[in-house]
DNA sequence: AAACACTGCTTAAACGTTTAACTAAATTTT
DNA sequence: AAAATTTAGTTAAACGTTTAAGCAGTGTTT
């Protein structure tokens, strides 16, 4: 009889609470403390599964949630708790394969772990690097990933966010300098492994289309290449190695370049799928034959490479590895938040994709 | 003299909380209150640019908010107003030239009034879709702008967006059943204008892989196809019209398919660039010549569409055009919050660019 | 000179959660 | 049966900001 009542008194008041939902007002902790009668401290422990609340209480809080329909306030927790559960990408661009793929693979990680992340692009661009840089603190961000614009060159930003004391960590496009975490491949070894394969095909003129030589991924190729052609007694010449923005009007047009030359390479190598796709364009108007004529080579396996006529030899960079990487490197690091953060470098291998620009035996 | 003193003990005030700072903690509003021996209310009025504060002290508050390096805790203040100036996005997926450039303008429009935007990405499944959702509901975004994954038909988790008194506003994938703000192409017309084209090309018996019909710009799609065969007196067969997932892989498979006839389409439409790609693979593999065999249109004018060889014909969906309307429909709509949201389409013309896959008087 | 308005602040409460510290009641140990 | 422990909560403060309301002191109006 009395617990029939209690009973009645209850619905009362969770219909009344029910009645203010429809009227748009989000529910909160405090709302259910008051449907239960019991202190919004209690309701927080029991959505906690905290160990010092029964598990009548936790079924009620539960239930009484669900019909008011609460979502947890992510800001008032966050606030509390100095932790906001989120984690800041910052990279170039979104709409490449390779940038996407890390992308997913860094939020299947870390979701699984809790964290949400924000993706912000840089369009290579360093003032918008920046502005995102601030936007991401400004949320309040656990920690950033990132993969710098090709303009970057000033590291005082990244500086701020270190000197937040959150965790950085870097892939592909990274600086040594910065001592941070670093995921990516070995771009020295990576362009070894396209000189030698086109060595093997027969070339003896390669050219190189490289990008920008500040960012230090692009420079390492070019250092790759010098050394390689050296190693094989090949003929490096200033014409052949050109510096890129790696777009693909500049791949075209760089490539118009070489085709001008009195004395044209057999083989080149660009330093990115996009311009290399350019290039070919150039070789194709130009009717060059690829490659008995010209052997093309790309970096960066996006799928229209294998799709192309011909398709372009290119490396494959092991994107979904190096994006988990980086989740779990920052997972690493939040979970010791005091320890100084150092350089360490994680390097993937790489994997040359031999296709039909560069095959000549076929 | 007097003056003078005053400076001295600011300055050694200051200096204590710069040491403070330089031990990790970040600075708050209440810091610089405490240097300069005022409220944190004025604070935050200071920095607000509030007329109720002189110059001299907003002077002050700031030449000190940045000795001290004072970030605002965007947590804070966004609990404190009910306003997190965050704009949640849901798209597909991003590495399509399509949605990032969408992305991108959407993003340029909203930062300039302050807003910035989380990216979400469905990977075209549902269920990642919803996850989505609640992601952006607990980081308590303004506002909702997105793309419905392929999958998705139940609606609910949408209505959870509305039920929740924040704009919502779909583009390309929307939903007429949700009766919210709309951005999108008219693709019923944009089938029209393709199966015109082919008729004015001579083609004489069209096919068409098209999306999945639960997805409303697919089906307008389809419903084009099959009104202009029937307006130009085309022959209308289901053997002609397949439903597609449109991968590249799935577009290569269907256009197998349709070459394994027993009589051949001469013009095949494709829904969209990527199957489109995927389907000119498989008829170079089968020798046929296009266009003069059969010829080919894609979607959504992706950059690689003008690069392949023979460069394939496709339609503009004016993504630029698109993102500004659905960031100016967001702002327009939260500037009036209690109106109730209702259908409101904006429909935006699309553009036929012929190129080599179907142009046969070249 | 009383009434009023304006300037430039301060006070205090609020946003929704979390959590350390406390407490009352029930149970177990001695 | 007293003491100690466990259980299941409560209380109150805190996170950093914003803002309504208040209040001196100065200046202006009548």
């Amino acid at each position: 009889m009395i617990i029939k009542s209690i009973t009645v008194i209850l619905l009362k008041r969770l219909s009344k609470y029910i009645k203010k939902l429809t009227n748009k007002k989000k529910s909160t902790i405090k709302d259910i403390a008051n449907v239960l009668n019991i202190s919004p401290a209690a309701v927080s422990k029991a959505l906690h599964d905290d160990s010092r609340i029964s598990d009548k209480t936790k079924e009620a809080v539960k239930e009484v949630a669900k019909k008011l329909n609460y979502q947890p306030n992510h800001l008032a927790s966050a606030l509390r708790r100095g932790k906001s559960n989120l984690v800041g990408l910052i990279v170039p661009r979104t709409n490449s394969n390779f940038f996407s793929s890390v992308i997913q693979n860094i939020e299947e990680v870390l979701n699984k772990k809790g964290y949400n992340i924000i993706i912000t692009q840089s369009n290579e661009s360093f003032k918008k690097e920046c502005s995102n840089i601030d936007t991401l603190l400004f949320s309040q961000v656990d920690g950033i990933i990132a993969s710098m614009a090709n303009e970057t060159v000033d590291l005082d930003y990244y500086e701020k966010i270190k000197s937040k004391g959150i965790p950085l960590i870097l892939f592909d496009r990274g600086e040594n300098d910065l001592n941070v975490d670093y995921i990516g491949i070995n771009d020295y070894d990576s362009s070894h492994m396209i000189v030698e394969h086109l060595v093997e095909q027969g070339c003896k003129r390669i050219a190189h289309i490289g990008g920008y030589r500040h960012t230090r991924i692009f420079n390492n190729r070019v250092k790759g290449y010098v050394d390689a052609i050296n190693k094989y007694n090949l003929p490096l010449e200033n014409e052949l190695l050109i510096e890129s923005s790696l777009t693909i009007e500049d791949g075209k047009k760089q490539m118009q370049q070489l085709l001008a030359l009195e004395n044209r390479p057999d083989a080149v190598y660009v330093a990115a799928d996009y311009a290399a796709l350019g290039a070919l364009q150039a070789l194709e108007e130009a009717h060059v034959r690829v490659p008995e004529d010209i052997a093309l080579v790309g970096f960066g396996n996006e799928p229209f490479t294998a799709l192309v006529a011909p398709s372009i030899t290119t490396v494959n960079q092991h994107s979904a590895e190096i994006g988990k990487q980086a989740a779990l490197t920052f997972l690493e690091r939040v979970k010791t938040p005091n320890k100084k953060q150092t350089l360490n470098k994680v390097i993937l291998g790489a994997e040359l994709i031999v296709r039909d620009s560069s095959n000549k035996k076929r």
